[in-house]
DNA sequence: GTGAAAGCGCTAACAC
DNA sequence: GTGTTAGCGCTTTCAC
C-alpha cells in the first residue's frame, strides 16, 4: 500500500540471482544482453526476475556504467507548439533506442539556460539538445571542454566558434528576407512585422527589413511581443501598426497562430484578405490550412528538426561521427490564399 | 576539446577534498547543506571547487540517497497544447525546489504509457504525474504497489480503485453536461460534437449526449477524429455533421483550436456565427478571446492542474500528507460571441 | 557461457 | 563542526 515515505522493499539483482541459482553477473546479462546466454540459462533467471517483481535500477547501472541513457533538451516553452512538435519528434527518435528526455524550460533567459544545463552535465546525461545558437560564449566553452555531444537547434551558427559540436535548423535571417521578397514580390510595399521579443525572431526582422529595403521598401513597422507571445494580444498590436504607418498593406507574422489572430482582427476592421492587407505566417502550422482565407506562410521542417537532433546523438552516442555536423534543413514559402 | 566518446576525466569529490585539506564529507556538506559549514571551511571548499571545476555527479548521489530529485510524467503528446501549458507549470513548479521533470509521451497507447512507467520506476524516479485516470487495472496496482507518489491529472477518478494515489482535475463527463445545458439553453436544439477521439473527449460526449437527451434534444451527431487531431481536418467534420444532420444549429468542440477551424469553415459555407450555427469550444485558450466572433468556451485551469500536481508531489516528498487526495478544479462556461 | 573481484562517486549514520 | 566507516545496486574487467 502507498505509504508517505514513499518507498519500499524491492529486490535487489543479488535477489534474482540467489533465487535463480546463479551469479550477479548472469543476471545482469539476462536483463542487458540475453543473446550471450544460454536460452536454459535466460529462463531461469527470467523467471525469478518474474516471480520477485524485480525492476533494474538504472540508477545504480547509469553509475556503473557512466552510461545515463538520458538525453536532456533546453526549449523556451514547450507552451509554444512550434518548440513542442520538435520535442515531441525527438523524444520519439530517442524512445527508439531506449533514451529518455529530461525537459528543461529556461523562459527565453540565457541564466536560467545556463543553470539548466549545469545540473544536466550533473546528471551526466548522455547527450543535450538545444534551443538556438545564441549561447554565452562561456556556456560555448563549457560544453565543448565537458565533451558531451550537443546539437544546437532551431537556427544556425553564423560562424564557427558559435558552433558547439552540432547543428541542424535553418538561417532565421535568410527566412526573413524571403518573407520580404515574397511580400514585395507580390506587389505589397508598405510593410509590417509583428512576432515574439526573442532571437530568432529578431533575426528573421532582421533580414526582412535589410531585403526590403534591399528592394527600395523602406517603411517597415514592427511589433514585439514579450514572451509568451499569445494570440489574444495580437489586435492590439495589429492596431498599432495601422497607426504607425497608415498604407500598412502587408504583414509578415512570425508564427501562424500569430498569423490567424491577425486574419480575425482584419476580419473586426473589415479589411479582406489579402485585397486591403496582405498576412504572411511562419511555421505551416495545421491552422494555415485550415484559416480562412488560407495562409501563406513559410515551411519549415519541425519534425524533421527533432528527428534529426536525435538521429545526431544516436550517432556519436553509438561512438560514430555523422555525417554532417551541421544540418541546413532550409525552408520554403507556401503560397495559399492570404498574400 | 569534443571527442567522439563522449567523456573527459573529470574532478571527483575526493579530488576537491584532498584539494581543500577536508574530508569527502566536508565538500558533500559544502555542496548539499552549507549551512552546516563554519563559513572559513565552505570558502576554501568552495574555491577548490571552483578551481577544479568539479560538478557534482548526481547519479552517484541518488543511487547513496535513494533520492533522484526527478519527477517524472506521461502525456499522450506535448504537440498537444492543452497538455503542453500543464507540463510547463509543473515544469516550473518542480524546477522551484530543484526536481527535474523526466517526459514520456504515450501517444494515447495505454501499452505505451505502461512501458514507461516501467523504466520510469527503474530510474527510481520520486514521483509520477500521469494524464487521465483510465490506466488498466494491473497498472494501477503495479503503481499502488511501488508506493511512489502518484498525481493523475486531467479527469477525477469515478471510483475509490481508480485512484492510485494522489489526482487534480475535473469531471470530464460533467462538462460534457454543461456544455449541453448551455447550448440548449441558449435555444440550439440540434447538435453536434467534433473532438479527438480518446478518452477524456469520450467522456465529454457522454455527458453532452445525456444531458441533451435529458432536456428533450435526441439528435446529437458526433465525428470523433483519430489524434492527433489538427485543425485542416475539422471542414471535412463539419461537412460530415451538415450532411448527417440538415438542420445542425450548434457544434460543441473539444479544444478551442478545433472549435477555431469550425469558424473558419463556417466563413466559407457563409454560415453567420452564431445566428445560423453556434459553436462552443472547450478550454479558453488564447485563440478564443483573439477569435472572431470571439468563441464561448468552457473555461479549465490547466496551469493550476501543473502547479498543484506539483506541489502534491512535493509535499509528499517533504514526508508529509497533501491536503486532499482528490482536487476538482472544476470548470466554468464563457460566454462570449460564439453562442 | 559463466563467475569473482573491484569499483562507479556519492551519502548516511555515527563517532569525535 | 568535522571525519570515519560502510554501503547504495549495479557493470566491468578478466579469469576459467
Amino acid at each position: 500500500m502507498t505509504n508517505v515515505t514513499g518507498s519500499i522493499s524491492r529486490a535487489r539483482m543479488s535477489d534474482v540471482a540467489q533465487a535463480a541459482g546463479v551469479s550477479l553477473v548472469t543476471v545482469s546479462r539476462a536483463v542487458n544482453s540475453p543473446n550471450k546466454l544460454a536460452a536454459e540459462t535466460l529462463a531461469v533467471v527470467r523467471a525469478a526476475i518474474e516471480r520477485l517483481g524485480y525492476v533494474p535500477n538504472l540508477t545504480a547501472g547509469s553509475l556503473a556504467s557512466s552510461r545515463s541513457r538520458i538525453v536532456a533538451a533546453v526549449v523556451p516553452t514547450i507552451s509554444n507548439p512550434v518548440f513542442s512538435e520538435t520535442i515531441e519528434s525527438l523524444t520519439q527518435t530517442l524512445a527508439e533506442s531506449g533514451h529518455q528526455l529530461l525537459l528543461g524550460q529556461s523562459a527565453y533567459s540565457a541564466a536560467q539556460e545556463a543553470a539548466l544545463v549545469e545540473t544536466f552535465l550533473g546528471r551526466r546525461v548522455d547527450g543535450l539538445v538545444l534551443t538556438g545558437c545564441n549561447q554565452s560564449a562561456s556556456l560555448i566553452a563549457r560544453l565543448k571542454r565537458a565533451g558531451l555531444p550537443v546539437v544546437q537547434t532551431w537556427d544556425l551558427p553564423d560562424t564557427a566558434s558559435a558552433l558547439i559540436d552540432m547543428a541542424v535548423g535553418f538561417s532565421n535571417r535568410d527566412a526573413g528576407r524571403l518573407a520580404a521578397r515574397h511580400l514585395i514580390g507580390r506587389g505589397f510595399r508598405s510593410l509590417g512585422f509583428i512576432g515574439a521579443e526573442e532571437e530568432r525572431s529578431r533575426r528573421r526582422l532582421d533580414g526582412f527589413k535589410s531585403e526590403a529595403a534591399k528592394l527600395g521598401v523602406r517603411t517597415v513597422a514592427a511589433e514585439l511581443i514579450r514572451p509568451p507571445a499569445q494570440m489574444d494580444q495580437v489586435g492590439a498590436r495589429l492596431q498599432q501598426l495601422v497607426a504607425r504607418q497608415p498604407d500598412l498593406d502587408g504583414v509578415f507574422c512570425n508564427n501562424d497562430l500569430l498569423a490567424t489572430a491577425v486574419l480575425f482582427e482584419c476580419h473586426r476592421m473589415r479589411r479582406p484578405v489579402p485585397k486591403s492587407l496582405a498576412v504572411l505566417g511562419f511555421g505551416d502550422q495545421s491552422v494555415a490550412r485550415a484559416a480562412a482565407p488560407q495562409l501563406s506562410t513559410i515551411r519549415i521542417r519541425r519534425a524533421e528538426m527533432g528527428e534529426r537532433a536525435g538521429q545526431m546523438l544516436l550517432t556519436r552516442l553509438s561512438g560514430q561521427m555523422p555525417e554532417a555536423q551541421r544540418i541546413d534543413l532550409g525552408f520554403e514559402i507556401v503560397l495559399r490564399e492570404s498574400t
